[in-house]
This record gives structure tokens, sequence and C-alpha cells, in this order.
DNA sequence: TGTACATCAGTGAACGCGCGTTCACTGATGTAC
DNA sequence: TGTACATCAGTGAACGCGCGTTCACTGATGTAC
């Protein structure tokens, strides 16, 4: 992928760009949209000819724009998941009042599912089987975490905003708070639950990969200045647990429903995706806006 | 797939199995075995000509087992299923004391991961991506379900002990039991959680499915007789739809696993699927026998 | 118990197909002077 | 502004490959008498 977009920026030079160089990267994106096409009939067995010959070109024409069938699967890809991380954002943009936590969780669990029933080969490239013998290079690994920083970002205005009020809600809000029935912690840590113990090894993972989606409190959120200095502390482990718990219950919900397994089961696929999202939104302590 | 059992038990007749039917079953086992080990090579696209190959055979040999590559396929298929639905009852069995439903679930749990850990590319097979252009035939449709089964009867143990114990946990304990504060119906219910409502249609299609998986209470549960004649009344919605919830945390929690979500993240990948058996088994209102 | 015949497993050649990729080419489009 | 040259997109033939499936065949193994 990246000798593609060298050779593209080469051709381009540094100057406006030149009508070749316009028509080339509508050639490119013509041959994505068709390739994408295709990925319906033949899934991560897309082959260059059969593109070729729904372009009406002849296939050895395709090495002008990628230079190998590998590579612009990985191209696929890489488009797959940024396609599915700016539509997290945007459904997550569509609640207007931002502190509406609630709101913006069922909008981006919302965006992330019509995303991919709208292009469920797509979805299937990058959630289904890993495509034998294939590698995907290392640059596909930060686009597919966006969906996933979007809801960290959400936790986070959620964490904010309970310091603000003196909740508590991060350090001492720890795996103890859902057992000691005290409602202030509650609210920021989610409703009596009683989580499972996690081990040192687990909550460090697990802490190091939230850090790695890179989110503190988008601006904007409390009207109190962010806490001075201190940030590393972070969210409690077990919300960090139930939040990459709720990672997988939603993608899993998505692949049981696109994969087939509601098939002769649930007619209605929003309505009981939309349950499970209300019912994970509780588990994460969030609830509408009073 | 029945074309082969037709096939077979024509040749080897209706007396005892002759020499050479024992023998051609021992051939379509081996020619099953190496062709799983395939699977591992070229996914969902295995080759008759690569079995043949690894056998020492020439390819077109394999037709005196299976019509075609297809009906070899979906043999793996429904051997996959079965494999894992009797490694699920399996895991269920081990624990002795049957009341014990919270050490039930966990042992179903793992076994069903542990199945799938040991054979990644026939869970791929079976729970990935679909294959294109490949259509499932119906008689796969049960086998798939035999796993679900196992927590179905899990449950209704739990179900029929809670009646028997006089503690409602049927009929009246419905999705106003977890608001309602009685901590009698929780214990049947679920621990205080605010479920989402459900729809009429999503309850009735849940409740479908559940009567589709053909479970009342274990022999020898309680020492209460089966409640008279008025089974059709089954298990609250909210607790079917909690159960179905589960399957798609619990089957995404492998997925996530075996398709490599979890790399470069999380090391100890059992004691995280531990840590998220342990939660949904809280969600289900499962907790250990004291 | 021995012979004649039927059944069956496996062979090897062949079919028609589609694949990814290379290569020399032609003609159109851009650039430099 | 017009000409000479360089760049580039797309062609068509060819390469070597692997695939699923069919078919006539050869021996070996089983069955009936």
């Amino acid at each position: 992928m990246s000798a593609i977009i060298r050779y593209m920026s080469e051709s381009s030079g540094k100057a406006a760009p030149s009508i070749r160089a316009r028509v080339r990267a509508e050639m490119v994106d013509e041959i994505k949209r068709v390739a994408r096409e295709r990925l319906a009939e033949e899934g991560a067995a897309l082959s260059l000819r059969a593109v070729a010959r729904d372009m009406g070109m002849v296939s050895s024409a395709l090495y002008r724009y990628f230079p190998s069938r590998d590579d612009l699967l990985t191209t696929l890809i890489l488009d797959a998941y940024n396609s599915m991380g700016e539509a997290s954002e945007r459904g997550d943009a569509t609640v207007r009042d931002r502190r509406d936590l609630f709101g913006r969780f069922l909008a981006t669990g919302h965006a992330i599912r019509d995303w991919a029933v709208e292009r469920p080969h797509e979805y299937a490239l990058v959630y289904g089987s890993p495509v034998p013998r294939y590698k995907a290079p290392t640059d596909t690994i930060e686009p597919s975490t966006r969906p996933y920083a979007v809801f960290a970002m959400i936790l986070a205005d959620g964490m904010a905003a309970a310091t603000a009020r003196g909740d508590g809600g991060s350090g001492d809000a720890g795996a103890g708070a859902a057992d000691s029935g005290d409602a202030v912690a509650e609210a920021a840590a989610g409703p009596a639950f009683a989580d499972p113990p996690l081990t040192d090894r687990l909550a460090g993972e697990l802490h190091q990969a939230s850090m790695g989606l890179n989110v503190g409190p988008s601006e904007g959120m409390t009207g109190a200045p962010p806490p001075s200095g201190d940030t590393p502390m972070g969210p409690p482990p077990v919300l960090i647990a139930r939040t990459f718990a709720v990672f997988t219950q939603l993608f899993g919900a998505i692949s049981f429903e696109l994969f087939g397994r509601l098939n002769n089961v649930i007619s209605d696929r929003r309505e009981w995706y939309d349950w499970q999202l209300r019912s994970m939104a509780a588990y994460l302590g969030l609830s509408p806006l009073k």
C-alpha cells in the first residue's frame, strides 16, 4: 500500500495536481469501487482479472495502478477500517448535547452496525476469518482502532464529568465500587454488578491498551479545567475491562447478524441490536439524560 | 452429505460391516483428517487436489468417497458443529454437582473455547465469514445449535430449581423483576440490572428460538416433580434475551481472540475469556454455590 | 474347498477453465524549448 | 505558438500454474455356487 501512495505522489509531483494525476486518482477510485463489488462474489479470494473484466479493461492494465493483487486487497482493508472509523465518528457527532453519553454511545453503536449492514463483505473482510496466507501490514493497525477510540472518548468524557462533579470516578472507584453499594461511585462505575476479580497482569494489559487509544476527555465537555497534571492515573481497571468486554459484545452482535446466526431466528435485527446496545450501555453505567 | 451416507450404507449393506466397508470408513476418516489439516493452509477455499496430494493419491481417487468438493466441505462443517456440540456437552458433564449452575456455565464456556483454540480453522469454517457461493444444506442447522442447547439446559435447571424452592422465577419474574428490587425474583432473573424494554415481537421470536432448543429441566435436578402440564409458559422473556445476548458475547469473545483482535493487546487469553465468562454468569444471575 | 464372476479402489490421461504476472507494443497526452 | 521529445495508459499475447471433474483402465478383493 505504501508503495502505491509513493507511486502516486511521485507521479503527481509537488505542484498542483496535473490533469493526468487527477484522472489517475479517479481511476484508482473506480478500481477500488469495482473491487469492493467483487468482494461480494469472491470474498477475500478477490481476483484481479475479474475486476479488470468488470471494468472492461485487460487485466494487465491494473498493474499501472496496483503493483499486485495483494496490494489491492490491502488497500481495500485499509479503506474499510478508515471508512468504519469515520462512520463511528460521524455517528457520535450527530448527538448535539455532548453530555448525553448514553445517546452518543447508542448513536455510535448504531453507526457501526449501519456501516456494516450496508457493506457486509467489507465488514467480513476485516472482522471475518483471517485470510489464509495473507499478512496485513502493520499500518492497518491504527485505523482499525478508530471505532474503539470513539467509545473510549465517550467514556473519558464521562469520567471527566464525574470528576468535575466531585463524584470520584477515577482512582478510588476501582474494582470494589460495585460491591460497596456506594451509589455515588456507581454513577461513574456502573450499576450494582459484581465484577469478577481482575489479575494484575490483565489489568495492566487492559490499561496499556486503553492508553493506546490515545484519548483524554474531549474539549468543552466540562466547565471545570482538566485535573492538573495527574492524567496518567486513568479510569479504574474494572471499567476498562467492561469497556473491552463491550467492544467484544458489540462486534460479536454484528458478526452474528451478518454471518447468518440470526437467520430464521430474529427478523428485526436492528431492534435486537438496539436492545443489546442498551443493555451494554447500562452495563457501562450510561443512562439517558434526565 | 446425505448422498455420502446413503452411498456408504448401501455399500456396507445390512449385515455386519464387511472388511471392505470398514476399510472404506477408515479411508473416509483419513480423508477428513487430512482435509482438516489443509483448512489451515487454504481456509474454505479447500482444494480436493491438495488433499489427494497430501494423501499420496491421485485426485480422481477421492471421488470414490466424496461426490464433489462441496460435499467434502459440507461434511467438514457438519463434523465441526457436532464436534463442538459434543465438547460443550462433555464440558458441562465434568461438573459433578449438577446444582452448581455457575460451575457448569464456566465449564461449558471454557470447553467451547478450548475446542476452538485447538482447531482455529474449523472454528473459522463455521463461525467466520460465510463462504462465497457456498450454501450450507439445512441439515447443518440442528447440529449448530447443540452448544446453545447446553446453556439453555443449565438455565432451565436453574429455573426448575427456583420453582421447586418457590422462588417464582418463571411467569411473573418478567421484565419488571430487575426493576422491582425484589431480591427473591432476582435470584432467578439475575442481579439488579436495568434491562431495556423488549418489544413483543422480539420477545416472541426469542421465545420461539428458545423453544427450538428443545430443553426442559434435566432429570434428577430437583426432588420436586416437574410442574404439572403447564410447561409452555417458559422462562421470562428478559432472561431469554439475556441468554441470547450471552451467546453473542461468548462467541464474539472467541472470534475476537482467534481472528486476531487481541494480538499485541492481551497475552493471557484464557484469563481474559474467563473474566468475561464470569461477568456473563453474573449477568445471568449465576453465582458459585455457597 | 475351489472356481467364476461381480464389485470396487485407485490410476493416469485428459477436458476446459481461471488465475497472477511479465513483456514488448502503440498511441495518446503532457512538457520543454 | 509550434515542434520534438518524454511520459504514461492501456493492449494483447504469452508464461506456468492449479483447479474440479470425467472416463476408460487395471488389478485386487469379495461373493455365489
